[in-house]
RNA sequence: GGGGUGUUAGCUCAGUUGGUUAGAGUACCUGCCUGUCACGCAGGGGGUCGCGAGUUCGAGUCUCGUACACCCCGCCA
């Protein structure tokens, strides 16, 4: 019944007066009365089936009989349409099937939604009846996709002699980093396994094991607070190289991403990533994920309000913190209205205001424009090369707030004025990243990336005699792939020598027998000729949803969980019984605090 | 842990200053219709206004709490 099967989007003009059958399910039904067309789809398209009840009246019965979503078999002539009766809407809108037998397969319940529906569905019925959902051309999109990239990639990466190798899901738990998923062992009372966070301990192994380069599309765990663009589950495409530096782990990367947009989304990009130093990125961004497809660059203003009589930015100035401002040439629409909101929404990033003055012709007026003396108000427009008329925005705090601060309002004003085009995608390298980040609460350096990186060579003399200050100056052989603003990837060379793997855990205040108890097997293996060797991993559905352009991961994920981590439709997490329970020798604390 | 937005028919939404029987589009059901293509026409059914308190003569509307969804801060080596 199925073995000649033809998918309803492949048919062409090419294919008429055969003979074919197709199945798939009612999209849409037209009844006339003496003529129903019947619009069947399968995961390749749509095509317009014909029932005319002079021809048979018993078929148009059956088609009568149909309704949305009933799943059907249709065999007929695929027909050339008459000159008036061609949709040039539709891809094959130039022909139709000429229905000569029809079988329904199987019915369906009144769906909640329709599959085709243009309004904007609620995510949550979405979710719930994620198998309906999935039908949707946008999700089928979006899976297709998805499948293409990984394809593509695992062609491109076996090409160059990658090996795919699978690494465990059950792991041991690692306190360092993110919260760890544990999974109870029933034949280890009272133990527990972690789902990895990264298989970056393993992917490590393989390399002191001698498989020289290693990949694999990986499912990673992180039990933290979703957002838009983070799942408690989410893909990597991990991978691991031997005899490697930092250049060469980047241009096989590079190579492999145009790749894969060339495949996913037919787009060549034509330029080599830029290469960004970290601190650069922070001075003139403000992130270490910069969005280059438009300007509002940062500009440093502290050397320019030291003295300044506004106090606001001298006295701030004075404690230790910064001014950095950016420029917008709004062309008047920024309304006082907009930049009093912004003064509010800036609360967010811990900022206390937005102070602001506009340019024009050599004059600064209203906002704050009255505390700017003649001299700084000259090196001002020096500094940010004010010539057309502009609304300058500054931000005064500590370094962090400011740079967030500016950060994402850059990012906010540029949305709002419409500067961004969203068909550039901008791909850039960010490099030196710090190796180390002081706690101030903890007293204690921890690892920025983590603490099998490696510092720069000719930074290894600065991990003598550190200081909070010292310490925050050395710099990683890390690397980032930023895509439009978003890091997409990460990943560094790793530390091969024992020696230098303890002094790092000493100056991370691991001591010698915490450092074995947590990564035992990785030290043992470093003593056994372990080559120089580093990798990066990325992040599969961000650049999923970067590439589709899709507001959320959860739209390039066949079965994503909301932000509180329930899957709608299976109902995830759930409570489990208690003979369950009993055979792992737990027990539910209630009123845990 | 915190801030914000939302929740009204299966779906997408409107609902004025607190006031009679809560509406629209669509979907659904029935009938008519032989070239439609978001077919059309006629008729019909469909509501725990998220849930729980409170204020009031009277609450979809006001107040408080709560649940869920989404966005953000913290968190995510």
């Amino acid at each position: 019944m199925f073995e000649n099967r033809c998918y309803c989007g492949e048919l062409t003009l090419k294919d008429i007066d055969k003979e074919i059958t197709i199945a798939g399910w009612v999209d849409r039904k037209r009844d006339l009365g003496g003529i129903i067309f019947l619009e069947v789809r399968d995961v390749s398209g749509i095509i317009q089936t014909v029932f005319d009840s002079s021809e048979s009246e018993e078929n148009a019965k059956i088609a009568d009989s149909t309704r949305s979503e009933f799943v059907i078999l249709v065999k007929g002539t695929v027909r050339k349409r008459s000159d008036d009766t061609v949709n040039p809407n539709v891809p094959n809108g130039d022909i139709e099937i000429t229905a000569k037998e029809i079988k329904i397969l199987n019915k369906s319940a009144v769906p909640p939604f329709a599959i085709d529906s243009r309004d904007n569905l609620n995510e949550e019925v979405r979710l719930k009846y994620r198998f309906l959902d999935l039908r949707r051309e946008e999700m089928q999109t979006a899976m297709i996709m998805r499948h293409k990239l990984m394809q593509k990639t695992r062609e491109y990466l076996s090409a160059h002699r990658f090996l795919e190798i699978e690494t465990p899901v059950l792991n041991k738990s690692t306190p360092e980093g993110a919260r760890d998923f544990l999974v109870p062992s029933r034949i280890n009372r009272g133990e527990f396994y972690a789902l990895p966070q990264s298989p970056q301990l393993f992917k490590q192994i393989l390399m002191i094991s001698g498989y020289d380069r290693y990949f694999q599309i990986v499912k990673c765990f992180r039990d933290e607070d979703l957002r838009n663009d983070r799942q408690p589950e989410f893909t990597q495409v991990d991978m691991e190289l031997s005899f490697v530096t930092a250049d060469m782990v980047m241009n096989i990367i590079e190579d492999l991403l145009k790749v894969a947009v060339k495949e996913v989304i037919g787009k060549e990009i034509d330029y080599k990533f830029p290469v960004m130093e970290y601190d650069e990125a922070m001075s003139r961004y403000g992130t270490d994920a910069p969005d280059t497809r438009f300007g509002l660059e940062l500009k440093e203003c502290s050397d320019i309000f030291a003295n300044s009589e506004f106090k606001v930015f001298s006295s701030a100035l004075a404690n230790g913190g910064i001014v950095k401002g950016i420029a917008v040439e709004d062309e008047g629409r920024l309304s006082r209205k907009i930049t009093d909101d912004y003064t509010e929404y800036v609360k967010r990033y811990g900022a206390k205001g937005f102070p602001m003055f506009r340019y024009k012709d050599g004059n600064f007026e209203g906002g704050i424009s009255k505390f700017i003396s003649e001299d700084e108000k000259k090196k001002i427009i020096e500094r940010f090369e004010l010539t057309n008329p502009a609304i300058l925005f500054f931000s005064v705090d500590s370094a962090k707030i400011v740079n967030s601060t500016l950060a994402n309002m850059r990012l906010k004003i540029a949305r709002d004025l419409d500067m961004i085009d969203s068909d550039k995608l901008n791909f850039l390298w960010v490099v030196n990243f710090p190796l180390l980040e002081y706690d101030d609460e903890d007293k204690r350096f921890y690892a920025v990336h983590h603490p099998f990186t490696s510092p720069l060579p000719e930074h290894l003399g600065m991990l003598e005699n550190l200081t909070k200050e010292s310490g925050s100056k050395i710099k990683a052989q890390a690397y980032d792939v930023v895509l439009n603003g978003s890091e997409i990837g990460g990943g560094s060379i790793r530390i091969s020598d024992p020696e230098l793997q303890a002094k790092i855990f000493n100056i991370l205040g691991i001591s010698e027998e915490e450092a074995k108890m947590k990564f035992s097997f990785l030290l043992d293996a470093l003593e056994y000729g372990a080559p120089p060797h580093g990798g990066l991993a990325l992040g599969l559905d961000r650049i999923m949803m970067l590439l589709l352009k899709r507001n959320s991961i959860r739209d390039v994920i066949a079965f994503p969980k909301t932000q509180k981590g329930q899957c709608l439709m299976s109902q995830a997490p759930s409570p489990v019984s208690e003979d369950q329970l009993k055979e792992l020798s737990i027990r539910i604390r209630t009123n845990a605090k």
